[in-house]
DNA sequence: ATTGATTGCACCATCGATTGTGCAAAAAGA
DNA sequence: TCTTTTTGCACAATCGATGGTGCAATCAAT
């Protein structure tokens, strides 16, 4: 029962197909049919042509009418890096058992661009929106406020709106004592040997940086002028930055901290350009996890910011009528070298394998 | 001027407060107002109204009416892993620059969730589908076909429409000489020394393997019975036929081909179980590019598909009217160990860096 | 002052589904 | 048999935008 390149069937069509109206055939395909008390029989006709014309109903008559879409929106600043990557991938699955459709963009970081895209998003009727690392969360909570759309803010918080994120203080703190503690006793880490790189004035990099600071003073004693180096999110800033100190300082510092596996890649960058020997003692913390940057020919630490519970959590809240107004803290996990952590991937059957 | 909670406003709202007509508030805002003979003055009023109100168009109401709805899809295997991230953060910058609104989703290589995926977005009236990786192209086919959807397949060809994807048979070629050449002319790879493991039954890999064959034969004289390990695109499958062969063998073969990153994933998986030491001297070509890969401590050959590349070609063709159904063959590149490339993260402006 | 062309816009059907309301026919009760 | 209740469904308005058609009013030409 081909459809031969005619148009899709609509319930109009199957209204006459069926003899009946085309809000009973409405009523039986989406459902509502016992409220409206049609009978068995007539549901199971019309049920049947449906399946021999392979209708499906057309969302945005729909969405139009119902002023809803099925859509769930994930607003990223970008696709290209393991965490936002996983995020996305685990978002997918969440949404899809909820029965919705997930839909998943990027703004690139830019503040124009987020309020663009959200403002298209919103066009389209959107049920709910996952607003990840946005820059501006509290203008994008605006618009949604004013559209009537639930949203929660995820890995960078607003003031406006519920936030999951991770504890970035916490994890700073595992991350630069795990640093610290990988130098033996013998040839203890100096404070002026430890630096931070990378990230921009955002309230994950300030958390991290406090987080850095403090363990830092706990431990060595002090901190010093200069370990912080931020860098935004951009690999090649990163790289100059690396390569302005190692032509200042003749090598780089022993113990580093990268904010994130995109200043990490700056790193990488830095030491394509270099003979490998030039640091072979350096330890390297990372606030991200990538399996292969944890396999690096040179001790790196990773935290594993923990998407799964950010987004249940984030999904529990979003249900909520109305959810308070506060930041929700998610433990990350310290990741020791040479560690292949499972990802989403892991939770996909593979067929023909 | 804020909506104070109430609802978005229509052309109905500024019609009255214009006095104008619906349709004419329509032209105004939809560009088609010199084609109706509008007033420079009219316009310029319903503009000012427009944006006094924060008019933004609904944008199921005017897709179901034209039923396009300025959505350009991509349908993923995944989202998590560098390759098809690149991918997607690549599309969405093309979608754009094109004035239409970019839909990312994936499917899991399910051929199910494959179908199910795609008929939602029909339903959502989408203009345009990009088909990556799919396990069945051809089926993905017929529901574009039905509903009038343009459509392209990517980096997995299909049989009827057309197909834009790597060339795998010289890529592997390539891949697998590099790896050769690698050893040296002292202590030269032997046949039985150099494996492929992962893919599936899927046109890439076959391809590869066909490459990898044919150039092992080429080089090294002779391929070897069992030199093919297919593992699924699955990290644990992969790591499961390295312990298989580990035990057997009581190491890993000095030369290994490895089909794509996720495989790769499997390999780590395998190496944080055994002693560093006990394969220090393998070298690994990889069927993708990840940066962190590149730089591990033991030499990585990579391979970059050209997603740019893929994907320039890819919109080319879709906006021909009766593209021809054949298979476009994209270049890849060989990445030498401990490269780091530019992404298409690159192309993004760091706001505050 | 007519006629004809042009300008400027209003009217209305339409896209496909949802949903409140109303009304026959059938069943139940008296 | 006549009312009352229940069953089963049809009708029609509606969501917001689009685009074909038609018709006054203005202007130009004779």
């Amino acid at each position: 029962m081909k459809q031969q390149g005619k148009k899709k069937a609509t319930i109009y069509d199957l209204s006459v197909l069926s003899g009946c109206s085309a809000s009973t055939v409405s009523a039986v395909l989406n459902g509502t049919w016992r409220k409206r008390r049609i009978k068995e029989s007539t549901a199971e006709l019309i049920r049947s042509l449906a399946e021999q014309h392979q209708y499906t109903a057309n969302l945005q008559a729909r969405g139009l009418r119902s002023s809803r879409s099925g859509l769930v929106g994930l607003l990223l600043p970008v696709h290209d890096n393991r965490y936002f990557s996983s995020m996305a991938q685990t978002f997918e699955a969440q949404v899809r058992s909820h029965g919705k459709c997930p839909v998943v963009v990027s703004a690139c970081r830019d503040p124009q661009e987020e309020l663009a895209t959200v403002e298209t998003l919103i066009s389209y009727s959107i049920d709910e929106l996952f607003i990840a690392g946005a820059t501006d969360p509290d203008s994008v909570h605006a618009l949604c406020e004013a559209a009537g759309i639930r949203h929660i803010n995820i890995d960078l918080p607003g003031t406006k709106a519920p936030s999951v994120i991770s504890d970035n203080y916490q994890g700073a703190r595992m991350l630069t004592q795990a640093i610290i503690q990988r130098f033996g006793a013998a040839d203890p880490l100096l404070p002026e040997e430890l630096f931070l790189f990378g990230g921009r004035n955002d309230h994950a990099s300030r958390e991290r940086i406090r987080g850095f600071r403090d363990i830092k003073s706990e431990l060595l004693g002090r901190d010093t002028d200069g370990s912080i180096q931020p860098t935004g999110y951009s690999p090649n800033m990163t790289q100059k930055a690396f390569e302005a100190f190692y032509a200042r300082e003749g090598k780089l510092p022993r113990g580093l901290f990268i904010n994130s596996s995109i200043n990490f890649e700056g790193l990488l960058r830095f030491m394509a350009q270099h003979p490998h020997e030039a640091f072979t003692d350096i330890v390297v913390g990372c606030y991200d996890y990538d399996p292969f940057g944890s396999f690096l020919p040179f001790p790196v630490i990773m935290i594993r910011q923990d998407t799964e519970s950010m987004l249940a959590k984030a999904f529990e809240l979003i249900e909520e009528s109305r959810p308070a107004v506060k930041i929700h803290l998610i433990q990350p996990e310290l990741v020791h070298p040479r560690t292949a952590l499972n990802g989403p991937l892991d939770s996909i059957r593979d067929i023909d394998a």
